[in-house]
DNA sequence: TTGAAAGCGCTACCAC
DNA sequence: GTGGTAGCGCTTTCAA
């Protein structure tokens, strides 16, 4: 195997000769410090870069003791060894790139199977980040309740604030499924089911949105219906098509996510039932695709951008030393199609 | 401003002290070196765990010349300042991300901004990476070339190896659109669109293809038709809803990519156009959503997983110095709804 | 305003 | 088999 041998890259040692200056004042220099005498600093930044000169990120990390990086950990939990399928995480990892790339910092990217306590613990002693965002069905609460203990910049994106001692940062998973559920009573449905995966901590917190609207209304109801299924679309779909197969009479589907939504609307146009003639839908997150389904899916927003801002934010607080608080963002319904318009 | 006071992490020294050796041994044996004693190499491994120790990486990597890292960059043309939208992108950054992690490699997320010829240097100058993977439309040709001239370890995801000097993995483009057309008129379609945005050199060589399937048919078509379009949701919908109302007959759509073929397959249905009645479409990539449009989508898949490997096997054999080839992997055509069956 | 020197935490070369 | 020692390339006192 022949080697690779580039020539070595410049160094600081090399700029300082170049420049007849010593190695702490190029470090100055190239740091902007007005300690250099402002001709003479100019003059090594234009030599630096004219030799395509780097900072070489190993030696200045160790000497600093960071990194300069933030790793952002997908958990994966039923879709082990698949990709990341779910379009709301994908956006929330490319708004957090973006957060944190302005920021200067690299984005380490870091899929983690279960269990956590295993290599959570190692992650932060790795020192290979200088904080963590953890997205993703926060499971193994544990883990990350000891690991919070001893280490503040870690922020998980998840629903519940409040039952946690480590910080999150989450959109109101309950206020928003209720509104949602609320609309569909307004709108005259009476059978509504909840479809989803209620394993997750923000689906349960959804799930108890639902059941607080159904609880609350003034109108009967058809009690709880609860259609579990795993959170992958085919999953999804097959768990539709059972359910639709039984023949228990229902006039609404409120969906854990727009993933599931979407495979319930297309169970549900497999089955002959029309949405939302017969059949109203309503989905969580609105990704991309939710505007562009057929009907177009109504839904709760959660405003990614501006929660992959404050996860960014808090870790970057945290870094700092502060002791951020957690925080949680609304949901805001956004009325398509798919719920159909009021009955009379 | 509080500062985080965590205690100190143990470093090797600390260990060595604990048990007795010197830090050289230390090393050796965390290392698995069998030139320590097995007996002591264990006890001294024992004592790490127990104490929650792990190698600082910013000082092993400073004195071992790497990173043990790879960057993936995610180039942003069209869609700068948005998440990545297109699945088919992150299907692949997932990817990589397990094959490189599986490697015990981190994974560097780079989005980029054209110009790329600003940073990709000051990227591969930084060392915070071993290696390099670009996906995406490949814009910025030039840079890439320079790059590749003075940096083996740089793999580019893209379309046509033959016209490259970097090293690149892609799928069969033009065969594969060409298979598509040509599955379309076997099914006695006559007028058929192609519908994407030529200006990416992916999208320009399945735009080959569709132009080489319809040169060598035997039946008589009508000559191609191109409609451009971004290679977003939105302009795509816009751009085949104005096509329609332009009026000219056609009876298929040949799009580049799924993301396009599924607003495609709304703009028709929004317009009373059925499909594949009136209208066969056909995609490219067999994104997950593919299978799950309503009709289903008939398209070309993209090897994702395969693609993934791909490219991390050639990086890793590029930053051992081999000389690994560019590879083009082949296009499955996955026969669905949207084509229809063959008209009489 | 500048330079010399110490050292961040690790690995690998030597000598024993 | 094991330990001393010399750096990897940078930043930052400290002294001038």
């Amino acid at each position: 195997m022949k080697k690779a041998t580039g020539k070595a890259p410049a160094k600081m040692a090399d700029i300082a000769r170049l420049a007849g200056v010593s190695e702490s004042t190029v470090s100055r220099a190239l740091a902007g410090s007005t300690l250099v005498a402002k001709r003479k600093r100019e003059e090594i930044v234009a030599i630096a870069r004219e030799r395509g000169y780097v900072i070489n990120s190993a030696a200045r990390n160790l000497r600093l003791r960071r990194s300069e990086a933030i790793s952002v950990v997908i958990p994966l939990g039923h879709e082990a060894g698949q990709p990341l399928t779910d379009p709301f995480f994908v956006e929330m990892l490319g708004h957090l790139a973006d957060e944190i790339t302005q920021r200067g910092y690299g984005v380490l990217v870091q899929k983690m199977l279960p269990p956590m306590d295993a290599w959570l613990p190692r992650l932060i002693a790795s020192r290979r980040s200088d904080g963590i965002v953890v997205i993703g069905h926060s499971t193994g609460h544990a883990a990350l309740e000891a690991a919070a203990a001893a280490y503040q910049p870690l922020i998980v994106w998840g629903g519940d604030a409040a039952a946690r001692r480590y910080c999150t940062v989450g959109t109101d998973n309950l206020g928003g499924a209720r509104t949602g559920v609320e609309h569909l009573i307004r709108l005259g449905r009476r059978k509504i089911l909840f479809f989803g995966d209620p394993s997750t901590a923000e689906l349960r917190l959804r799930l108890e949105g639902y059941r607080l609207a159904l609880s609350e209304a003034t109108t009967a109801l058809d009690r709880e219906q609860v259609v579990p299924t795993l959170p992958t679309p085919d999953a999804a779909y097959e768990a539709m098509r059972t359910f639709i197969g039984r023949q228990r009479p229902f006039d609404a589907v409120f969906a854990g996510s727009d993933l599931i939504a979407i495979s319930a609307l297309r169970a549900l146009s497999a089955a002959g039932l029309r949405v939302p003639q017969d059949v109203a839908v309503v989905g969580f997150d609105d990704i991309a695709l939710a505007a562009h389904t057929h009907p177009a899916l109504t839904t709760l927003r959660q405003d990614i951008r501006r929660g992959a801002k404050t996860l960014v934010d808090l870790v970057f607080r945290r870094m700092g030393g502060e002791d951020a608080p957690s925080a949680t963002l609304p949901a805001e319904l956004i009325v398509r199609e798919s719920c159909g318009a009021t009955r009379r």
